[in-house]
DNA sequence: TCTGGGGTCCTATTCCTA
DNA sequence: TCTGTAGGAATAGGACCC
């Protein structure tokens, strides 16, 4: 091969309006529709759309209610995150039926080095091919397929196989793009700063204070002159992109780093005794998704944004990582006792982080043994002159040395087993008995905002 | 009438310890 | 024992990704 197409073994699938298209798939009655799956609430975002919605300038991550104003007769679906996890799960048996290294970066797209499939499959722009088709017949959906030699040349080439929105509509892209070595920098350099991974809002704007638009610009500032702009960290790796440079390989596993769960309210909430319930209803959504995947971490962190959107976070690190979500809480609620939460929250989370996996380790390691020994939830608390900053001194009343934590284990491990078999919501935290939110919310429960407001302490459900 | 959720990574600052 | 310092861990915030 001439061409230096083999040397392309990296590839780019992209899904196309990956939950959209779900829908439609579902529900054929849709087809030739704008259809808009998102948070329908009035905080609510964009999370998907047909290009028959785009032709109204509606994009991912627009506001709902704007996506409504610009196309009122679209259909709004709320998501069915399940059904989305389930077809991801399609896509990724279809990739690794053509090679083993398929790195998922997104429900919809991955990246597939496909080094060691030449001499079975062929080479890599033909690979590419077979597996556009195949994820047309087995998946019945469209995907774009980058081909490079790098991972960001790959994403750039997927991006540009998609559909294109004309004024007549959406017409078919090539589908699948192949960027040859030779052909690199003619490619990359006439392309935005803007399409680079790593330049949000922000970068783009420090850039563009330095006469940097197009990446071909950006290639031709010195790189002490970018890192003293955007840092060194982000520089040197800006400067290494624009030339085309990607040294990361496509990589088929990737550690968990941290494990969070996070909900805007339809109303923001302005009392701690407000937000209790959803402290502890996070704290057990948490602590349950990492007792499915065997983890548990050390640092916990609360996560406050205001009704102005400013964001702060409290955290603290005990020696024991722990996942029960009883222990999660009462960590959690101490930091969030420390904080002033009279402007009113607009969003609350919390997260684990400094993650171990339990399974690999000889035996389930408690909350109880830590310092915090024997600690009632609600006992933990922060000196109370602590508002902001001061949380490394948590401090927890000690109980009498009774082997509680045995009985509680024992408690959780119950729970875990009955909502395996009846569902999470057949048993709770007595916290939220009596509640609508009694059950664990689920990852994407409320992926995209709060559905509607409501007169009460911003209940979802 | 704005702007979600689940993440990762980087940077700056503070605090602790050797 | 006190002081200065260097390094690492913890903490907080921000930018970015899809």
């Amino acid at each position: 091969m001439s061409d230096g197409s083999d040397r392309c073994t990296v590839l780019h699938v992209d899904m196309d309006s990956f939950f959209a298209s779900v829908e439609v798939l579902d529900d054929p009655s849709l087809v030739g529709r704008p259809v808009i799956v998102g948070g329908a609430g009035g905080r609510g975002v964009v999370a998907s759309c047909t290009y028959e919605a785009r032709a109204f300038g509606i994009h991912s991550a627009m506001a709902s209610v704007e996506a409504r104003r610009r196309c009122p007769h679209a259909v709004f679906l709320p998501g069915r995150f399940s059904r989305y996890v389930e077809m991801s799960e399609r896509l990724h048996a279809v990739l690794e039926r053509f090679s083993p290294v398929v790195e998922g970066i997104a429900l919809d797209e991955a990246f597939v080095d496909v080094a060691g499939a030449r001499r079975l499959l062929g080479p890599p722009p033909e690979v590419a091919r077979q597996i556009q088709q195949a994820v047309r017949l087995d998946m019945e959906m469209e995907c774009g397929v980058g081909v490079a030699r790098t991972k960001l040349l790959a994403k750039l080439a997927s991006r540009a196989a998609k559909p294109v929105l004309t004024t007549e509509g959406p017409r078919p892209g090539p589908g699948v793009v192949v960027v040859l070595p030779a052909h690199e920098l003619s490619f990359l350099h006439p392309l935005p700063v803007r399409a680079l991974w790593g330049v949000g809002p922000a970068t783009a704007r420090r850039l563009d204070a330095l006469g940097v638009t197009t990446i071909g610009d950006l290639a031709r500032i010195p790189e002490d002159t970018l890192c003293r702009s955007v840092g060194l960290a982000n520089g040197h790796q800006l400067a290494q992109l624009s030339r085309g440079e990607d040294p990361r390989p496509v990589v088929a596993t990737r550690d968990v780093k941290s494990v969070g769960h996070e909900e805007t309210f339809a109303v923001d909430i302005d009392s701690h005794d407000g937000l209790h319930r959803h402290v502890v209803r996070m704290a057990d959504a948490v602590g349950t998704r990492l007792r499915e995947a065997g983890l548990a971490g050390r640092t916990v962190t609360v996560k406050v944004r205001y009704g102005d959107r400013a964001t702060i976070t409290r955290s603290h690190t005990i020696g024991t990582p722990l996942d029960s979500p009883r222990h999660l809480g009462v960590v959690a609620e101490a930091l969030l006792d420390a904080v002033d939460v009279s402007p009113g929250v607009r969003l609350l989370g919390v997260s684990v982080s400094g993650l171990l996996d339990t399974v690999a380790t000889a035996r389930q390691l408690s909350f109880d043994d830590d310092e915090v020994t024997g600690a009632e939830p609600g006992s933990a608390r922060l000196p109370s002159s602590s508002r902001a900053g001061s949380v490394g001194d948590l401090e927890v009343e000690t109980a009498p040395a009774v082997p509680r934590h045995l009985a509680w284990h024992d408690v959780e491990s119950a729970v875990s087993a009955i909502r395996a078999r009846y569902g999470n919501a057949s048993v709770g935290p007595a916290a939220l008995v009596g509640r609508d939110g009694l059950a664990v919310k689920e990852r994407g429960d409320t992926q995209w905002g709060p559905s509607a407001p409501t007169p009460s302490n911003g209940e979802q459900r």
